[in-house]
DNA sequence: AAGATACTATAACGGATCGTTATGAAGATC
DNA sequence: GATCTTCATAACGATCCGTTATAGTATCTT
């Protein structure tokens, strides 16, 4: 015979609180409703829940036997409501996020580690990729958010572009490099050095090349590609080359007193780091929660640039 | 946010086979019922359960977690089901029976054991007393059945007395004992033996007084008293004393050859094993399994006496 | 690629039942 | 034994639940 859940919790209740006001208290019901629920199972079952008159109100082996049940229930249905109300104010879910490997790996991993030391049951799920295959990662919904440089130009129908950073480039470089000693180094100097380039496919590897041609270059010197971020500085930790970088990515690496930027300007291109999403897509709380925390990071990361450079005399 | 526990079990139906249609059919609900429900869940959740458009139906991450509790929630509500079915078939539950002490020694429990080989559920709880207490245990509820010797003039207003078996008593001693080894032993032979007195407050010691005084004793020359059913026999083991005894209680320990009865014909009390129980109280189907084993167990035990007395000429 | 098929979503409806307030009955406590 | 708490019953309104009928959509087949 088929028992409706909501009575076995109801059973359970008035067995745990031992007494059917208390009980239908405990589950935000008035007393009747209990109390006629109750009696009905009594009826339907044929057989006693409940010692009659005794207070506290003592449950028949039976009756006991059936609350463990719903005790079970219970415990299940007051998960699932703080599931629920946890998922509903971004405490928990999954947040896909997707993003060129350099800001990934120098600035994203990082402040994914911060954002889940307040958000520890928020799962995230990143992944690499450039603009296209970004945009048609989140346009086939299988990222939520895309973190990535993107061109003034570049096409985003039905996306939506939170600016968040600049999107300027540095020359980077060890920070024991002869270059630093020079006062002001020039365009041409850096000709001289061997380059690493950036994966293939990233932005900043046609910004290299713009840059090197712009510099006279009649080809490119490329000594070392296809390395990751990691793979890239730990290069330029041991060799004298140089290689372009976005300046937050440099940045964010200054603790590490291992690589640096050249202090000469070069072209910015037309470009800024942004936070990608679909528009018409529904965002998770979680997902909302992440983008603005990633904002508000990349926010406070700004300030810090900004004072860092008025502080220390940039090109010095 | 409390979510109706039944919704989360349509939801975790659905999840567990692939497809609404097939989660409504293992409820036993037809589709549009369960559908509605998840729409209605989408909706007020405001997060998608379920990928749309995939077949088989792929539940989201945080379908899936709530799913789970559903499941939880979907076994708990089986057992109960079957806990109730089992219940009501009186295949599990608890059956409190009392009883005079001889026959739950010697008889009773034996019986339980037999009774629990096809209802390993059901739990017995046995306890010892005499016809008075036993009538009040019965009225109080302490106890669904009892198993006693009952004189015909026992007040039972509200009991009903089930007879099982004739009240009918012998005499009993060793195997070895001399009075066996008489053709024909007389009373009077009788008063020359020490006695085992049945338990304080049993019939059984009304009866040896009776019986004794109606042979011609003026005062019982009683050895030993107090002893259980295990402590008569095993005294009777060790000496050539006799006691009185129900012949059911001394057939039921032909088996062991230790014990037997005199072939003496001694006045029967008007007193007949019964179960009694509350004419007005609710038993369990539990308790009617028990109460219909007990009694079809006695009535071949009946039918074995019968056949015993026919096959071995009494008293030879 | 287009039809066929199967599954899901929506609409409309009847009814069960759930929860509420009001009130009476029964224990428990002093 | 009187009072107070607690449980049971009644009446009612409304939610929502499950049903049938039907339209829309995805998958499969040839």
């Amino acid at each position: 015979m088929k028992i409706d859940e909501r009575h076995l919790i109801q059973l359970a209740a008035v067995v745990k609180t031992g007494g059917v006001t208390e009980g239908a208290a405990l589950l935000g019901l008035a007393q009747p409703a209990v109390s006629r629920t109750l009696s009905m199972l009594e009826k339907r079952l044929g057989e006693p829940l409940f010692v009659r008159g005794r207070r506290p109100l003592q449950p028949t082996t039976f009756g006991l036997a059936l609350a463990e049940h719903g005790f079970v229930m219970l415990a299940a249905s007051r998960k699932a409501s703080d599931l629920v109300e946890s998922f509903r104010v971004g405490k928990s879910g999954v947040v896909r996020v997707g993003g060129t490997p350099f800001f990934m790996d120098g600035l994203i991993a990082g402040i994914c580690a911060e954002f889940q030391s307040s958000h520890p049951d928020v799962r995230i799920d990143q992944s690499y990729g450039y603009f296209p295959d970004l945009r048609a990662a989140l346009k086939a919904d299988q990222i939520d958010l895309a973190i990535c440089p993107i061109d003034i130009l570049d096409e985003g129908s039905g996306l939506e572009f939170q600016q968040i950073l600049p999107g300027r480039n540095v020359v980077a470089c060890r920070v024991t490099h002869p270059l630093l000693l020079k006062r002001r180094p020039q365009p041409s100097h850096l000709l001289e050095y061997p380059w690493v380039a950036p994966p293939p496919g990233s932005p900043l590897l046609a910004d290299l090349r713009a840059l090197l041609l712009s510099f006279g270059a009649t080809e490119l010197k490329i000594r070392y590609s296809g390395g990751s971020l990691m793979a890239v500085i730990n290069y330029l930790k041991t060799a004298d080359a140089l290689t372009i970088m976005p300046h937050s990515v440099v940045f964010a690496q200054r603790k590490d007193k291992s690589i640096t930027a050249l202090p000469i300007t070069i072209p910015h291109p037309e470009r800024a780091l942004a936070i990608l999403s679909r528009v018409d897509a529904h965002r998770s709380p979680a997902v909302d929660q992440f983008a603005t925390f990633v904002r508000s990071g990349f926010e406070s990361l700004r300030h810090l640039i900004k004072r860092h450079e008025e502080a220390v005399v940039w090109g010095l």
